[in-house]
DNA sequence: GTCTATACAACGATAGAC
DNA sequence: GTCTATCGTTGTATAGAC
């Protein structure tokens, strides 16, 4: 049950599986063990051990690839950039064309992961933002490159529909806007712990950008 | 300059001390470094002993007061929750009084704790929330209750200008929206250490109330 | 590379004098 | 109520055999 719990792992365990040697299977099994214990727990609220035996190895075997835990967490966050898109985007656009709805369709993936966690976990970069970005200089600034890269994603989609848009409007603000509104209501969904939170977010969010539609198409084609 | 970081301590620092009895000062002492230390490091990277250093006591004292240290932390919520109007609310109120304005007024105070401590402390509630609501019950629900008391306070505001909305506007979501719009906001900001995220989130809001605001008024007064 | 054993510091919490 | 001293645990990280 706790296995399956991060949609994430479990993709990105069976893609990448086959093409990797031998020798660094322990890492990767650390990073994802680090991944999922982090998000769960937090970083500090985590202990080593418990990564170690979720990740079926001793202690020399972690420090052998990684100095210190916060190197570690350096790893998690750099495999966190590179899964973003294969892992969490790319199969929300193979799904949905259109370019609004694929947005949509990313907050919706938020959403199941508060279904299936039962408001209980949220988004990974967001807890680690809100623990470390005071006194972890390296851990902020992937931490900031996690957030702008699904912002660009958002943006990208926004973009293809720039016409729909009145001319005024400043894509990358909105699409910065909706990482806002995704990242407060999981953190309101989680304190309520209930989905009623996120859902009256996104209600909202869909409101204002119809809004903007609805202005934009009446202002000529 | 660390000392007048929190507007909110110096403030009720004044207010209260005159109408308390010697025996609880320490205990208000404990529960007002809880608050500061806890919002600024998390909780769990908070020590007794940093508490204990910051109060000026010894951990005899904190364990007469608190059985353990999560007791402390519900005191301190319980603070919070006390604290929040008369320190947070009500001097937005007696300063701005077109109802809409307020709630950019109350923004615009989470805003100012940003520029002092360089983005680098957010809303104390939203970091605890992210932190504890998964395995600290008795703590999820007084974090789901302070939320809900700012809520209240937005919503209040708002409903003395509900005609101004059109007559289909949800004020309880579109209220929610706004602390949703403020914790991804300071989340943000936060991450990377710059106020743009905040003053774009803030100002998406406020175009999007506009338009609500602007539709309301076009169909009929 | 991975193992076991362990160093060493910090943690939350307690005991008992005053 | 507040003090000092300390218990017992857990934390991160290291050492050295294999």
């Amino acid at each position: 049950m706790q296995a399956n719990l991060i949609l994430l792992i479990d993709r990105s365990t069976q893609n990448r599986s086959d093409e990797m040697n031998e020798q660094n299977a322990t890492r990767e099994n650390l990073v994802r063990a680090g991944f999922e214990l982090f998000h769960r727990q937090g970083y500090g609220a985590t202990s080593v051990s418990q990564i170690l035996k979720s990740a079926g190895c001793n202690s020399g075997s972690l420090y052998y690839f990684f100095p210190t835990k916060e190197d570690l967490l350096i790893a998690v966050l750099n495999w966190c950039l590179e899964n973003l898109w294969p892992e969490v985007i790319e199969p929300v656009f193979e799904r949905i064309s259109d370019p609004i709805e694929r947005v949509f369709g990313i907050l919706d993936g938020y959403r199941k992961m508060l279904v299936i966690t039962e408001c209980q976990q949220g988004c990974p970069i967001g807890n680690l933002a809100l623990e470390l970005a005071d006194n972890h200089p390296r851990v902020r600034e992937l931490l900031a490159q996690n957030f702008s890269q699904w912002r660009q994603a958002v943006e990208g989609s926004l973009r293809m529909a720039s016409d729909r848009f009145p001319e005024s409007t400043d894509l990358e603000s909105l699409s910065l806007f909706v990482l806002t509104t995704m990242e407060g209501a999981v953190m309101l969904a989680r304190a309520y712990r209930s989905l009623d939170a996120y859902d009256s977010a996104v209600t909202q969010l869909r409101n204002y950008i119809e809004r903007l539609l609805l202005e934009g198409s009446t202002w000529g084609k």
